[in-house]
DNA sequence: ATCCTGATTTTGACAAAGTCCAAATCTTGA
DNA sequence: TCAAGATTTGGACTTTGTCAAAATCAGGAT
């Protein structure tokens, strides 16, 4: 994120500290939890309230600026980096999440058809998998 | 689903009643949530437990016989029909789910390059969009 | 048909993730 | 600098799901 302040502004939303560090804390660590981000919320800022995180990613993510990913068995994931058209390689066994470009450029898949009417505005890929390290891990 | 008392069986598992109404349930009411899914199995059964149905859809689930989709903000969903490789429609209003057939046959994108090692199993995708009904309501 | 053993079910407590609400505080524009 | 409206805070609450121990049941052996 290149100026969090300029991106607020861009938006119409009042800067506050908050929302600064929790811009800065999506930025600094991708694919992290709301709690994760409050952790490095606090690092940047010293204190700021679990409520605050969470109306903070809400308004963020409304607003576009962020997004959400919300895999199976985690809580949602935040990242930074948007309007690029990548897709998530989640691991079934730890839950480490990494970024993949789509596989093929314009992605003829993603532009489904308008089925049963709806006005689709998005297309969601998940991979899912097992991650190097977990594919060494003994099976339970 | 056909025959599910004998689908159990198929799978090692000890038929029991509990195991037959989910089962029948799942089929019944297609992307219902673990609650909804109770309701449908009391009506078949009487009396269930919660916790039942969440052992009964855990193993169902592990087995393969029933495949569990979690749209972000939605408790999971179960569905019947596995292994052709169909998709999910969510309407980000009110939720509805539709399937829908891969748009593209063999799916090109669906088989990810082996990215960052990973070992890849299964490619989920959800289309996020407005369904024909919300699309009518004012906005909020 | 009955019994035994291990699997399943039940009950109730618990945990994680997130939301709701009202009071206090802060940002912004005038 | 001030007022008005938006944001932040703290605490209670909800939803979705899991854990654990005791009670019950299914299925194979007798």
């Amino acid at each position: 994120m290149r100026d969090p302040e300029a991106t607020l502004r861009q938006h119409d939303l009042p800067v506050t500290a908050q929302r600064l560090a929790v811009l800065r804390a999506v930025s600094k660590h991708p694919h992290a939890t709301a709690d994760e981000i409050t952790v490095g919320a606090r690092a940047l800022l010293g204190t700021i309230s679990r409520q605050s995180v969470y109306n903070v990613l809400n308004v963020l993510t409304d607003k576009g600026i962020i997004r959400r990913i919300q895999p199976a068995d985690s809580a949602a994931l935040y990242e930074d980096r948007i309007g690029d058209n990548h897709h998530h390689l989640v691991c079934r066994s730890c839950g480490k999440t990494e970024d993949v470009c789509c596989a093929v450029g314009e992605a003829p898949c993603l532009h489904a058809h308008d089925h049963h009417g709806f006005k689709i505005d998005e297309a969601e890929v998940i991979y899912w998998g097992t991650c190097p390290a977990c594919q060494q891990k003994p099976r339970n």
